[in-house]
DNA sequence: TTGTAAGCGTTATCAG
DNA sequence: CTGATAACGCTTACAA
C-alpha cells in the first residue's frame, strides 16, 4: 500500500512536507520540493486513506443516503421511479463534489443514527422521512441533513428541506380542469400505511390545492370523490375496477396525486372497456418517464426529479459550510397538457 | 462521541476488555466483567468507529456496487429498472449480512480503482462492465469482486459472474414463436455505443440463441430481419415508425432483446394505427414490472432482478471468504405466454 | 522551509 | 482473567 510515508521516503522528505503538498499548502513548501513530491504522488498513485481520514479529523467525505420509506408489498422502494431518480443524481452531485455516497435503506431511525456515527459521515440526505424523524436525527446527531419532501409545520425552525409546489402544481390542475369544463372531479391518493395522517406525505398538500381550487371555484366536493387508494397493488386494482363499473363515482374527471396510480388506473380502466378520455378523464402529477411515454399522453403535473437530488446536496454542502443555514427549497412545477383530459361541451 | 475508552473508565477496566467483550471473546472475560461491560455499552449506545476499524485492518465493512454502464442521453443508468431493481436487493441483502454499501456510479476504471483502494473495501459487485475491466481490477485490487451479466470468454479463469440463461432464454422463446406459426421472425436489441461488438453485452447472447434456434428448425434468417437499434430514444422511435411503415420488415413477429424496447415499439405502433397482436406480434426479454401491468400482456422471457442482485452478494461473501472461489452463476429465466404474440394458421 | 511527535479509536501481542 | 503498548495512516502544533 502507497502511503504518504512511502512517498515520503522516496522524495526524501519528511510526511508532513507530502502532506502540505497534498493540500496545496504551497506557502509552506519550496517550488523544488513541491515539484518533485508532486511528481511522486502521480507516480505511485497515491490515494489517502479514507479510514486514517476520519480518524484524523478531517473530514470523512462521506454523504448517506438515507432513503427512510417504508416498503410495501415486496418491492423495495428503491425501484421507485422517483426514489431511483433522486438516488441518481444525487449519487452523481455527491461525486462531482468530491464527496463519496453511502446508500442506506432503512427505516428503522436507530439503525441510522448508528451508521452515522459509525461512518462520522459529513452530512445526510433524507428522503421519505416523517419531520420529528428528521429533528430527533438533527438532535441526536448534531450534523448536517437535508430532508427531501418533508412536510414541516408553520412553526417548525431550523431545517433544511427541499421539496415541491405540491399545493399549487395540485391548484393549477384542479383549475385547468375546471376550465376544461368538468365540475364533477375526484381527488385520488395512496392511503398512508402508518395510520396517523390521512394522506401520505406530500400527497396532503396536494389534497389541499385540490380542495382549494374547488372551493375557489364555488364547486362542491361530494365526500366520495375524495379517495384513499389502497396500500397494496393488488387491492388497488379491485378499487380501480370498482371504481369503473361505479360510474367513475360520479365524476367526469379524476386527478391522481401520482403519476403511477393514474396510469394503474388507465390500464385497469382499459380491461374493463372504459377508454381515456372518452369514457373518463385522467390526470396525474410527476411527469414520470412513464408518462411522458405512454399514449394518450398523460395530463399531469411535471416536477423535475434529478433537480431535486441535485439541489439537495447543493444544500447540504451549504449547511456543511454554515451550520446556522436554514431554508425550505420549493422547487416550481409545470403543467402538461396531455390527451388524457377531455374538454367538455 | 463514545469511544472504548469512555467504556473502559465508566466501567474500571481497560479498553482491551471492553474491546474482547465487543468481539464476543468470552474466555478471556470474567462472567462479571461481561456483564457490567455489555450493560454499560447497551447503555451508552456504543457504536464501533469505522475509521479506525479501516485502519487497524480489521475490514472496513464496507461493499462498492459500482455501476460502469456508459451513461446516455442525459439519463442517469442508475434510473433503469434494472440497474435500480439490482440496486435495491443489492443493498438489502449487504445490509442483512452487516456489511456497508458505497454507491459508484462511474464508467471510469481508474476512478474505481482509486474509490476502491481510498475505501479498503472488503469487496466490489461490479454491474455493466467488460470482462478486460473485470480482470483489471482483479489484477490492481487484488480483492473480491463479483460481476454482473458480464460475458467471459471460454478460456477466461478465475472470476466470480452472476449471469442469466441468456441464450437458453432466446431460444426457448424463438422456438416459442414458430410453435406459434410464426417463420419470419425479427430479432432486435440496441447497439453498442462504444462500437467494438455488434450487440450490447448480453444481448449477443441473446442472438446466438434466436439465430440457432431458426437453424435448428430450418428457418432462413433474413439480414434486414437483425435489427440494430439507436442508442438515442427519439431515434430509435423513429425506427419503429419506419419498420411499422415497412411491413416490419417482412416479419409476423418481431423478438426484442429487451422489454423495454418491446414496450417502446408496442407504443410507437400503435401510434401509426397498427396493433398489436393482430398486425403484429411482438415478444420481449426480462419481464419488467411495466410488462406485468401492460395490456396485451407481454409475451417474454422472465427474470429475476432481485435475485440477481441478490445472489450476486452472496456470491461475493464466499469469495471474500475463500479467495481461490471461483463460479459463473447461469440464473434460470422462464417463459411467459402473454397475449402479444397471434398463434397464426 | 522542513521535520518531530502526539493524537485520532481500535485491535493484537504479549506480559502480568 | 486483565492490562499496557505498539501499530494502522494521516494531520497538526510546535520545534528546528
Amino acid at each position: 500500500m502507497v502511503t504518504i510515508k512511502t512517498i515520503a521516503d522516496l522524495a526524501g522528505v519528511s510526511p508532513t512536507t507530502v502532506s502540505n503538498v497534498i493540500h496545496g499548502r504551497t506557502g509552506r513548501v519550496s517550488p523544488d520540493t513541491l515539484k518533485k513530491v508532486q511528481t511522486i504522488l502521480r507516480e505511485e498513485h497515491y490515494v489517502s486513506n479514507m479510514g486514517a481520514q476520519i480518524l484524523g479529523r478531517h473530514g470523512s467525505k462521506l454523504i448517506a443516503l438515507v432513503v427512510a420509506y417504508r416498503p410495501y408489498e415486496r418491492e423495495s422502494l428503491l425501484e421507485d421511479p422517483f426514489v431511483s431518480s433522486v438516488t441518481a443524481s444525487v449519487e452523481q452531485t455527491v461525486r462531482e463534489n468530491g464527496y463519496f455516497m453511502m446508500l442506506y435503506n432503512n427505516p428503522d431511525m436507530k439503525e441510522c443514527l448508528r451508521m452515522a456515527r459509525a461512518w462520522n459521515i459529513e452530512g445526510m440526505i433524507l428522503l421519505g422521512a416523517q419531520r420529528e424523524d428528521y429533528f430527533m436525527l438533527r438532535t441526536e446527531l448534531k450534523m448536517p441533513i437535508v430532508s427531501i419532501d418533508t412536510c414541516y409545520l408553520p412553526g417548525d425552525k431550523n431545517f433544511v428541506n427541499v421539496g415541491l409546489c405540491d399545493y399549487e402544481g395540485a391548484f393549477e390542475m384542479t383549475e385547468y380542469l375546471i376550465h376544461c369544463g368538468h365540475t364533477r372531479i375526484g381527488f385520488l391518493a395512496l392511503m398512508q400505511n402508518t395510520g396517523n395522517r390521512d394522506f401520505i406525505y406530500v400527497d396532503g398538500e396536494r389534497e389541499r390545492g385540490y380542495m382549494d381550487a374547488m372551493a375557489h371555484h364555488g364547486l362542491k366536493v361530494e365526500k366520495e370523490w375524495v379517495t384513499k387508494l389502497e396500500f397494496c397493488e393488488l387491492d388497488r386494482f379491485a378499487q380501480y375496477v370498482r371504481i369503473a363499473d361505479n360510474g367513475f363515482i360520479g365524476c367526469t374527471a379524476l386527478f391522481f396525486a401520482s403519476d403511477t396510480m393514474a396510469i394503474e388506473a388507465m390500464f385497469a380502466f382499459y380491461n374493463r372497456g372504459k377508454h381515456v378520455p372518452d369514457d373518463i378523464s385522467i390526470a396525474g402529477f410527476d411527469d414520470s418517464r412513464l408518462a411522458r411515454r405512454l399514449r394518450p399522453r398523460l395530463t399531469t403535473v411535471r416536477q423535475d426529479f434529478a433537480l431535486k437530488g441535485r439541489r439537495s446536496v447543493e444544500e447540504l454542502i451549504r449547511l456543511i459550510q454554515d451550520s446556522e443555514y436554514s431554508s425550505n427549497v420549493l422547487l416550481p412545477v409545470t403543467l402538461v397538457k396531455g390527451e388524457s383530459v377531455k374538454k367538455i361541451k
